[in-house]
DNA sequence: TCCCTAAATTGTATTTATTACAAACATGGT
DNA sequence: ACCATGTTTGTAATAAATACAATTTAGGGA
């Protein structure tokens, strides 16, 4: 719980009030590694906040993602889901289970910079590279 | 038009019966290289289908992905879309102007094969990388 | 510290995408 | 041509996300 300091400086450098719903949204998110939907955010940040709207999911998700503080995620089979690593990063998804890790690897970065560097696309310009590596989990207990 | 010889070549094989309904959502799927999402087929679709329903899109959607002649494309922005290309390839995507194009890159393709066969990753198994390239389409008549 | 204003939250009502399901229909093998 | 099975349709239901007006709260200035 001694994130509490750092996430409202993060808040307060994005331009943000500090309320205890959003703390709760931002303590929730960078607990979970799960890349949650707003449903399962909602879930959760009800235990600390028990009268919370899920319209402030929503807005509150909104207003991170407008401020670089949270990403979107959507894999090919469901909904939105949202996660509190901005720092830059990959994914693993498996299809079949429907499970989402990240994949962090400063090589692969490297060589995909380098690669983009070299190479230019026709009438695109590159700002970001995502990847997703479709494939299975060996069974460790799941997320 | 000469291409619906090739769809129920495409439909037989994966097993499935002609039907106008399916031949024109193929057809309508390789026309566009919008990547639309279910509710612009069906417009498109309509138009030779005038009796169709959108439970029709679906299913059909559905199905195909199931048997694999289509996939699913999802992005950080807005609700699924598909895609009739099944051969490899990555997406270039402008989430300012929702806009998403097909990449293909084989030399790309082969350094990132390389890289995975050299670089195991613990407790997942890769199968299939897709890369999104996020960044700014220098305004060529949007598609 | 209190007040005030702008910003945030709430709750309800809607919208929109997608799915469920049962009845009607069409396809393709025999 | 017939029949069984797979497909389409239409309606109704579900579920996610959004709009919006009313209420409440945060935090800077007096």
């Amino acid at each position: 719980m001694k994130i509490v300091p750092e996430i409202i400086q993060k808040l307060t450098e994005a331009g943000l009030k500090i309320t205890p719903q959003r703390v709760a949204v931002m303590q929730t998110l960078m607990k979970l590694k799960s890349h949650p939907t707003a449903e399962e955010l909602y879930a959760e940040v009800s235990k600390t906040i028990p009268g919370l709207s899920p319209t402030t999911i929503y807005n509150t998700l909104d207003t991170f993602v407008d401020r670089g503080l949270v990403k979107r995620v959507k894999t090919d089979l469901d909904r939105m889901r949202y996660d509190a690593i901005t720092e830059h990063h990959h994914h693993l998804y498996c299809a079949i289970s429907d499970r989402m890790e990240d994949y962090f690897d400063p090589e692969l970065d490297r060589i995909l910079s380098d690669y983009f560097t070299r190479k230019k696309i026709n009438g695109f310009n590159v700002t970001d590279i995502r990847l997703q590596l479709m494939g299975d989990f060996e069974n460790k207990a799941k997320q």
